[in-house]
DNA sequence: AATTTATGTCAGCCATATTGACTTATTTCT
DNA sequence: AGAAATAAGTCAATATGGCTGACATAAATT
């Protein structure tokens, strides 16, 4: 089962930085993860590959994927929300997500009480193909973990929380632990145990 | 501190695929882990943000950073090789490429043994920022791993690795200056202590 | 000598992001 | 009630980083 030993130090002979120069001790950094940094580069690349090709079948790209995917995982989520999340602006967002509603894969809402919002929804058709999305990301993630030393699982899940900014963890653990009901209201969104 | 609970997946309960669409069963797809798909969006935007950051002050972009990493990485790397690791055209390569040498960042030098060559090098002042911008993400990646179950670093590389899929991944290992074992011959994966 | 390879370049197209300014409803605040 | 804030949308312009296709040059290979 294509085993790999993971090589610790790499090391670095330029002329610079490191040699000729002052080398200001800036905090004694240790050696740079140069396989970690590049395993991430590889793997998400990876991880993309998969939905990319069927959005292209679509004539969709990765903008559509995000929207698809984060208005399928909180239905009736609201327009800020959402770029609250992508971290995009109104603009670029405006642009997939008229392709989305006008070929039927999302639709718009009013909100009962705030009848300004436009509350995201996907449609069946859209669920569908978020979800056939998903089932790649699932399969590729599946044969990573799998064969993993004995439940690494979580140690992976932390590695990749713990590479959120701290102020901005709180934020993201919500996110993606929230089983959403659908109250429409923007802020709150209060997760926990059922 | 700051410890997370992942919560083991929620259901989803939409209209159509489960029930009344088409597709079939194609294996009785476990459910999705929306947590981890969600963190790596998440882990890998935070990843590029800091580099990005910098790139900026520069008037350099993402596509720069990728070929001055990989430059650095590979001294004397030819044009080839590069589009070969990066897996974008030429044109795509060239437009970034003729900056950082137009800039002072790399340099191109004639093969001596095949003169067709521009083999690529960083110069100090490319080295410099490459370097700098590894710092970067040497930092975060740091931080993210430091208090982690005890030595989880192994597991999340191997997750990592494990997400490419399995006819490229001895290309990638040799890329990344890793061993890698075809044979099965499972020997020690725990260490890497010198 | 003919072909292939390594590299570069021109020209144009597309997707996705940005900024800034402005409009329309609707809600909230005073 | 009237002012201000908010939710959402839109127009226009710009930048980045991909892409295709066609073509050019030098050097190596056959």
């Amino acid at each position: 089962m294509a085993d790999i030993n993971f090589v610790s130090q790499p090391a670095h002979k330029h002329a610079s930085t490191e040699a000729g120069g002052s080398t200001p001790p800036k905090g004694v950094s240790g050696p740079v993860p140069y396989d970690l940094i590049e395993l991430l580069f590889f793997a998400y690349r990876e991880f993309t590959s998969d939905p990319d090709d069927v959005l292209a079948q679509y004539g969709f790209g990765r903008a559509h994927h995000r929207v698809l995917h984060f208005v399928d995982r909180h239905p009736g989520i609201m327009v800020t929300d959402l770029l609250g999340i992508l971290k995009i602006t109104k603009q670029s967002l405006g642009r997939v997500l008229k392709q989305l509603v006008d070929e039927d894969f999302i639709e718009q809402r009013p909100g009962a009480v705030d009848r300004r919002q436009r509350l995201l929804h996907t449609t069946s058709k859209g669920h569908d193909l978020a979800r056939r999305l998903a089932l790649l990301q699932t399969e590729r993630l599946d044969r990573a973990i799998n064969d993993l030393p004995n439940d690494s699982t979580d140690a992976v899940k932390q590695f990749l929380f713990q590479m959120i900014d701290p102020e901005a963890r709180s934020e993201v653990a919500n996110l993606i632990n929230v089983r959403h009901d659908e109250t429409g209201t923007s802020s709150d969104k209060t997760s926990s145990a059922p």
